[in-house]
DNA sequence: CAGAAAAGCTGTAACGTTCCAAACTTGTGA
DNA sequence: TCACAAGTTTGGAACGTTACAGCTTTTCTG
């Protein structure tokens, strides 16, 4: 028996539009587009149609014909990362404003997940990648290459495509020599595992040439995973510890960026070294709780939204083949 | 002339694969798809011509026939703001868990943004949409309602769809008999104007509740901006100032969310009113830098994995039509 | 007023899949 | 050896658009 009560309610398509307005598809289509060569009549004649079947374009259907898409990939470490997720405003909102959609992938930092979101990425046909974060695996470069999609690199490093990130190198000097001048000698690089690229690279690069210029102490480089579970001090931290106690101490730390340095000052909290008495600490990257007034942070801020729009502006102009 | 050395190279298609191994493409897409009733050396055909060219299906053409798409819409208010960055990630990781792909549109809490994200997302005929932010504009339910797709509202409100969400109520109660159990008869009750929607609403009728039940002073609400630039303190802020001096002031402030609890933080730390000497602070949410140990905020935890894994089971079933 | 040009409109062929009924192969038992 | 079933494989019709050549009209032009 057939159940006529549900029946289900479809989209309309161009044709439905078509036969309700008296014309061929082609013109509603037309219309729809805002080609000219439509006399007014018809256009009105066929925007009420559109209005009272409620018609929305099947963007499918569109980009499938068109062989494109106007769907921005774009690749995020971590959304609840402060960094990543401001980025990933200004990505979207400068996406939108040129009239392209973003599909996120976060990836933790993992490559397994990275491959697989651009892998999704692809098959979706995005039109562009746009990179917050990169592990470097070469698979996911393969993937990409291959399809030979525009990509662009956004404060994050490769060693191929388009790249656009402020000058880590410069930061890295700029903020080891900002310690310097206060008088530290013996300041550490700190960086977390997880999130050590290119940008990292170039920021190190940056603080030692810095303590080498300044015939500051030897440069001494931390890693350190923050722990998920905060309550006890574990065996990394007891390593850690020592850094910031007994003879040639260190005075002063860099952080790769603010998360790393938001985690130090939570480390010395909690273990009751005083910041910025005992030990001074600067961050890069200048995300936004790095400015509440009680984590006192010094900080080298990036051009976050400036760098979302010219990373968009990158790679839709070549998606448009403007360059 | 025919340049013949930028021959553009296009994806393979599902043909080509099928010439390559000698089948039909239907067998391909058999393969593909990973349906029985394909011999197994007719399979490692297949695979090997797909790995030669490296086929990736074309998700739109398969969504165009099949009338749906694994992509899921995500509404949020502002993805820089660390409870939607913590939300939303949680939601990308379970949509793709279940096999969609989230698409995000962010509102600024914008209804005119909203209405054309929300249209976006219908056009690329998203499977289902979650809401992490909903303004309530009629036109936005109205456009979501007339195409009939799967909705759910996961921590905001709304007088129609499905809504996942904490108690809000409850949640407001415990929070401001938190307060009051600690001694205080002075709590005022603060929100921001651009998040008040219907939780917040809630959370202040709970925190009525409270007030009055224990019988406590009355209840007062605060409705504040803060400001973006921090420098100076304006005329807004006179007034809150007056709020915690003077007779009956207030000793303890219940926060409609953590965003809202941390701005009030800094402002006391600004304008020299100590936490929680002075006044005590409650906030809702428990976005990740509220757990920072500088920032000492007692704060109502919301289950944000939770709600995440449940809005997302919601639309998810109803998309697959097991509800 | 013929003929040409312009304007408006339409029909058909893609785009790359899935779906499905029909057509082949085998293998089996009588 | 034949009929029949089960297991494979296939061709063609969708899906909802856009692109574009071609067909009508209408409007100039001399």
């Amino acid at each position: 028996m057939i159940d006529s009560t549900s029946a289900e309610r479809r989209h309309p398509t161009i044709l439905d539009v078509a036969s309700q307005a008296g014309v061929s598809k082609s013109t509603v289509s037309n219309v729809v587009r805002g080609l000219p060569g439509v006399s007014e009549s018809t256009r009105r004649r066929v925007r009420t149609a559109i209005d009272e079947l409620g018609y929305r374009p099947n963007v499918l259907a569109r980009q499938l014909v068109q062989r494109r898409t106007s769907i921005l990939g774009v690749v995020v470490g971590d959304l609840a990362n402060p960094f990543f997720a401001a980025m990933a405003k200004s990505v979207e909102r400068h996406a939108a404003a040129r009239g392209y959609t973003a599909m996120f992938c976060n990836t933790e930092g993992d490559s397994e997940s990275e491959l697989a979101g651009v892998e999704t990425l692809l098959q979706h046909r995005v039109a562009g990648i746009v990179f917050l974060a990169f592990s470097g695996d070469p698979r996911t470069m393969q993937e990409v290459l291959h399809h030979q999609v525009p990509v662009v690199f956004v404060s994050c490093g490769a060693e191929w495509g388009d790249v656009v990130s402020v000058d880590d190198e410069r930061g890295g000097r700029i903020g080891t020599m900002h310690l310097i001048d206060s008088g530290h000698r013996r300041v550490a690089y700190l960086s977390i595992p997880e999130l050590e690229d290119e940008s990292d690279r170039a920021r190190w690069e940056g603080y030692r040439q810095a303590m080498k210029g300044a015939g500051a102490g030897a440069p001494m480089r931390i890693s350190w995973s923050p722990p998920s579970d905060q309550a006890r001090i574990d065996g990394s931290e007891r390593t850690l510890l020592e850094v910031f106690a007994g003879r040639g101490r260190v005075t002063a730390v860099f952080a790769s960026n603010d998360v790393a340095a938001i985690a130090l000052q939570e480390f010395a909290d909690r273990v009751g070294i005083r910041v910025p008495e005992d030990v001074s600490i600067v961050g890069f990257d200048d995300v936004p709780m790095a400015g509440l007034a009680r984590i006192a942070l010094t900080t080298v801020a990036q051009p976050r939204d400036e760098l979302a729009r010219l990373g968009i502006a990158d790679v839709a102009d070549r998606i448009e083949r403007k360059v």
